[in-house]
DNA sequence: CCCCACATGTAATCCGTTACATGATTAT
DNA sequence: ATAATCATGTAACGGATTACATGTGGGG
């Protein structure tokens, strides 16, 4: 599974204490793996008696201490192997096609909002990321070592652009549509 | 909280068995939601007892005997109230993005590979959801009851698009990019 | 001194996954 | 008869989510 190594990640970038892993991933990082603190104390703790990281031995107390972990050359090679391993994408998930998908049977009634709303998400997070490659990679400039990093980021904006192209059209066909609600 | 419900959309679609409706989330509404025949059969027996849907009663017995469930009014009204609710998008998580931020810090060895292989894949699901495009909604007549599923499929279509160009786009930088081992 | 934000954790539950089990039907 | 396949389940495990619990330090 896939946490483990996104804190692996995360730690190699930049050794951090639990809570701040957790700032991490509310954005950078966790624009394509998100993790609540939860998740991320509970894997910290595996991770490290397995031999992976280790706290840094500033200061060692219990709760409420900061803690800082690093990660250990275990820990680096079980990412790189991880990362050079063949994995299969994941089948799609989406609520919002299914909610169609049960819209085309039970009436469309209601939804035409939560896609204005979907579009308006997505439109943000798109500006969101245009904002950063604007800052992070200026066009003319690309350092070979963040050719990578620019690559990641253009999966984001790529991808909210196929959203917000979609969501747009979706709503044009529903302007055109007359509103089902073949049950009640 | 979405599987019940993709289960009552394909039961509304067709009054199904177990085992159809499996096969039916191999395909159709598995492109968006999957599920297993374990899951599946789980979730028909907690939407009987909640009175959802019910077992047609031509065979009753136990084991090994088809069973035939419909939806129940309470079930198309559940239905109905979630499709209609409001619900925020699942922030993303992709394995692959993943995989590349770890290879910016243990290296890209071992990767491109898997990269190919995925930007096989999605061409092929591509080419099956516009084989399906011809075939169900031939240009020039669109019945209007057709303009949601329609909807669907272009999503799909969309996003493999969107993989497919990027991911063409990523192995051209690799091509430039030299094979960095930082670690080792 | 008390409250609040910071920081780290525990517990309960639900969902998805994998492996296994069992009855019924069909083909050889 | 028996093997393969269809069909319906059970059991065990692990990850994700939500709610709750506990300790620390600083500001009013």
């Amino acid at each position: 599974m896939s946490l483990p190594h996104a804190i692996l990640t995360a730690l190699l970038e930049k050794p951090s204490s639990g809570l701040e892993l957790t700032r991490r991933f509310d954005k950078s990082i966790g624009y394509f793996w998100s993790a609540t603190h939860q998740q991320i104390y509970r894997e910290l703790g595996k991770l490290e008696t397995e031999g992976y990281i280790r706290a840094l031995p500033s200061q060692q107390p219990t709760r409420g201490q900061k803690k800082r972990y690093e990660v250990l050359s275990a820990g680096r090679a079980e990412l790189a192997r991880w990362t050079a391993a063949s994995q299969d994408p994941k089948p799609l998930r989406d609520t919002l096609l299914l909610r169609l998908r049960a819209a085309a049977v039970v009436g469309t009634a209601g939804i035409e909002a939560d896609l204005r709303r979907h579009l308006d998400l997505h439109r943000r997070q798109l500006a969101e990321y245009e904002e950063i490659q604007e800052r992070d990679f200026p066009p003319g400039k690309d350092a070979p070592q963040d050719r990578l990093q620019h690559l990641i980021l253009r999966a984001g904006i790529d991808l909210e652009t196929f959203w917000t192209g979609w969501l747009t059209h979706a709503l044009e066909e529903f302007e055109r549509l007359p509103v089902t609600d073949p049950a009640t």
